[in-house]
RNA sequence: CGGGGCGUAGCGCAGCCCGGUAGCGCACUCGCUUGGGGUGCGAGAGGUCGGCCGUUCAAAUCGGCUCGCCCCGACCA
C-alpha cells in the first residue's frame, strides 16, 4: 500500500498524555488515537497489527476445536441477576435503559449470554464437548483507565467458553485452551509465562494467567528457575515456617514508644529487626472489624484475607474506627488485650516467640509477647504476600520476582454458571447433570501493546514479523524518475509475491521517510537512493538490528523471502 | 473514589506570580530552493486561552463552581 493513500500520522514529538512506551509509540507511529478516557479509534496501520493478531488467534482457536460465534455488545439485566452479578459486579459493568425502561449493560464479559444460549440449544450430552469464541468488543467501565490499549474502557477481546460433561472432561478443554495459547503467544512472537492466577470476578475454581514479561507490566509474578512452580503474587502461595521458635518465654513487658508508629520507628528505637515484631492490621467488612497480625517484615497479601474471612468487600479500617477498636491512635494496635475484633494471623505469626506489639494505648508497646500466654488467635491461615527468595511451594528452589502483562486468562469455572442458570443436559442414563464450564479470554490490543513493550528501540517500535502490520517498507530517496520506476517495479515484484509492502510515495527527505520507517517498525526497510542505483544496487535493512545488505535490484525477491522464511522459523 | 498534575492554533509548549496588543517551535497552504537520516529562504492561513459565574474601567492572567484529560493507589483481557 501507499503511504500516500494511508491515513499514517506520525507525530514527531511525543504526546503529552502518554507516559508508557507503548502508549506513546502506538500515538506516535499513528496506530491509535484516543476518543476519550480508555476509548481509542483504531488507524489502518494499527488495525492490520489487531487483524494479524487475530488471525492467529482464530487459527489456533480452530485447531484446537473451538467454533466461532459472535454474541451482542448489549445483553438484557435478567440475565445478569440471574447469576447475582447484576448487583456483584459493581460500577465497572456499564448499565442503561432503552426507551421502554428496560434495563442493559454493555457486555464486560459474555458468561451469562453463552449460557443462556447453551442452555437452551444443548439437551444432550451428544453435543457436547462444545467450545465457542468470539472476537468482539468488550466495555468496562474502569476506574482508572491507562497505557492507552493496555486498560482501555473498550477493548477487543477473544472470549472463548467450554462446556463439559463432567470435571474430567473440563480438565481436557482446559488444557486444550492452555496449550492453544501457548502457541498463540509464541506465533505473535512474545516472551511470556503462564501463571497460576486467582480467579477474581469471574469466578470459578481454578485459573492462569498469560503475562508477557516487561519491566513496565502492571502485574507481579514469582516463579522458580526450575519451571517448577510460577504464579501471580496476589495468588502465589506461602509454605507455612518451617520451625517454630524454641526461645524460651520471657515475661512480657510495656514499653514506652513514644511516636513511634510505624515499623521502622519502633524497631530503630528498640534496637531489634522488623522480624521480631508484629504488626496489627485493622480491616473493616461489610460485617464486622478484624484484626490481621502479620510480621513485621511481611506483607499482607489482601486477596488471601479476602478468601480466608471469605468475603468481598474488604478496606482498611479508617483511624476513627481504630480509636474505637483499640483505645489508640493509629500505630499502636496490638493483639494484647484487644476484645471485641476477631483477630485472624497469618501462619508466620504462630512460630514466634517474644515478640513486639502495640499496647492499644498511645506511645506504647509490648515486648517479649507470646501467643496463648498473652494474646489469643481466632484464626490463621496462609495471608502473606510471597517474596524474593521464599522457599518455592512446589518442590525445589526459591522464589524469583518478574514483571508481567497479562495478555491472556484462562478459567476452570467448574459449574458456577450453570447452578445458577441451570445450563442442564440429559446423560446417557437419562439423568440430568450441570455442564462443566470453563472460560478463556485474551486481550487482543493489550497484546499488541505488550509486543511494543518487548520490542522496541529508542527509535520506535520493532514488530515481531507475525503481527506487524507489513513486512516490508518500501523507501525511495529523491525525485528522480529512475528512483521512482525502480520502486514501482519492485512493489510490484514483492506484492505479486504475497509479501505486504508499505511504499513511501512521498516526496518528502530521506531523513523523514527513514526516522517514519523506523517508527513504524515494520522488519525490513527496502532503500532505493539514485546512488545505489547507479551501481546498480538497491539496500535491504533489517529494523531490529540495523544490517543492511546492497544488492541488485532482481535478487531482492529471493533474499526478502529467504529472511521472511527464516524469522518464520525461528 | 482518595492523592498529585494539566487544559492557550492540529501537535509540543511559553505567557499567568505582578490584569492592559495572544506568542514560539513543529505540522499546514503558496513560491523558490534542496534531495541518503526530520533542507534553506520568503509569503500566508489557523486561537470562543476547556466551560460557566464572579471581581475589575479592563481577565488567558485574580476568586468560585464545573467539565475533561494525565500520573500514583483499590479493579481486570
Amino acid at each position: 500500500m501507499r503511504v500516500s493513500h494511508l491515513l499514517i500520522p506520525t507525530l514527531r514529538e511525543d504526546p503529552g498524555e502518554a507516559e508508557v512506551v507503548s502508549h506513546r509509540l502506538m500515538l506516535r507511529a499513528g496506530l491509535i488515537r484516543k476518543v476519550a478516557a480508555g476509548i481509542y479509534t483504531y488507524l489502518p496501520l494499527g488495525l492490520r497489527v489487531i487483524r494479524k493478531i487475530e488471525t492467529i488467534i482464530r487459527e489456533e482457536m480452530t485447531r484446537a476445536g473451538a467454533q466461532e460465534l459472535l454474541m451482542p455488545i448489549a445483553s438484557p439485566a435478567e440475565l445478569w441477576r440471574e447469576t447475582g452479578r447484576w448487583d456483584y459486579y459493581g460500577k465497572e459493568l456499564l448499565r442503561f435503559k432503552d426507551r421502554h425502561e428496560r434495563d442493559f449493560c454493555l457486555g464486560p464479559t459474555h458468561e451469562e449470554v453463552i449460557t443462556d444460549l447453551i442452555r437452551r440449544e444443548v439437551r444432550s450430552y451428544r453435543q457436547l464437548p462444545l467450545n465457542c469464541y468470539q472476537i468482539q468488543t468488550k466495555f468496562r467501565d474502569e476506574i482508572r483507565p491507562r497505557f492507552g490499549l493496555m486498560r482501555g474502557r473498550e477493548f477487543i477481546m477473544k472470549d472463548a467458553y467450554s462446556f463439559d460433561v463432567d470435571e474430567e472432561a473440563a480438565r481436557v478443554s482446559y488444557q486444550k485452551m492452555y496449550d492453544a495459547y501457548q502457541r498463540i503467544f509464541t506465533r505473535c512472537g512474545l516472551t511470556f509465562r503462564a501463571v497460576e492466577a486467582d480467579t477474581g470476578l469471574i469466578g470459578g475454581t481454578s485459573s492462569h494467567e498469560f503475562m508477557v514479561l516487561a519491566e513496565t507490566g502492571e502485574e507481579t509474578i514469582v516463579y522458580t528457575e526450575e519451571g517448577t512452580y510460577a504464579a501471580n503474587v496476589e495468588r502465589a502461595e506461602v509454605l507455612p515456617p518451617v520451625r517454630v521458635s524454641d526461645e524460651p518465654q520471657r515475661p512480657l513487658q510495656k514499653v514506652s514508644t513514644p511516636g513511634m508508629k510505624t515499623i521502622v520507628d519502633v524497631t530503630g528505637f528498640l534496637k531489634t529487626t522488623p522480624d521480631r515484631l508484629v504488626k496489627t492490621l485493622l480491616y473493616k467488612t461489610p460485617k464486622e472489624v478484624v484484626a490481621v497480625l502479620v510480621r513485621g517484615d511481611h506483607e499482607l497479601n489482601e486477596i488471601k484475607l479476602r478468601s480466608l474471612l471469605d468475603v468481598t468487600d474488604l478496606e482498611m479500617a479508617d483511624p476513627e474506627t481504630v480509636i474505637a477498636c483499640t483505645g489508640a491512635p493509629v500505630g499502636f494496635a496490638g493483639p494484647v488485650g484487644l476484645r471485641g475484633v476477631r483477630i485472624v494471623a497469618d501462619q508466620a505469626v504462630a512460630a514466634l516467640r517474644n515478640v513486639i506489639v502495640g499496647a492499644n494505648e498511645a506511645d506504647a508497646h509490648y515486648v517479649d509477647a507470646n501467643l496463648d500466654r498473652d494474646f489469643n488467635i481466632d484464626l490463621a491461615g496462609d495471608l502473606r504476600k510471597a517474596e524474593a527468595g521464599d522457599p518455592s511451594p512446589r518442590g525445589d528452589g526459591t522464589l524469583k520476582v518478574a514483571r508481567g502483562i497479562e495478555t491472556g486468562h484462562v478459567f476452570m469455572l467448574g459449574t458456577k454458571y450453570s447452578v445458577t442458570m441451570k445450563a442442564t443436559f440429559l446423560d446417557p442414563q437419562g439423568r440430568e447433570r450441570l455442564a462443566v464450564m470453563g472460560c478463556y479470554g485474551i486481550g487482543v490490543g493489550r497484546t499488541a501493546a505488550a509486543a511494543i513493550e518487548q520490542n522496541h528501540d529508542q527509535k520506535g517500535i520493532i514488530w515481531p514479523l507475525p503481527i506487524a502490520p507489513f513486512h516490508v517498507h518500501l523507501l525511495p530517496l529523491g525525485p528522480s524518475p529512475k528512483v521512482v520506476e525502480a520502486s514501482q517495479r519492485l512493489y510490484e515484484e514483492l506484492t505479486g509475491a504475497a509479501i505486504e509492502v508499505l511504499w513511501d510515495d512521498r516526496d518528502e527527505r530521506a531523513g523523514v521517510k527513514f526516522n517514519d520507517a523506523d517508527l513504524i517498525g515494520t522488519p525490513y526497510h527496502l532503500v532505493i537512493g539514485e546512488k545505489g542505483l547507479a551501481q546498480g544496487t538497491v539496500e535491504v535493512k533489517e529494523r531490529r538490528t540495523g544490517t543492511s545488505t546492497k544488492l541488485p535490484p532482481d535478487q531482492v525477491l529471493t533474499h526478502l523471502r529467504q529472511a521472511l522464511e527464516a524469522i518464520r522459523a525461528s
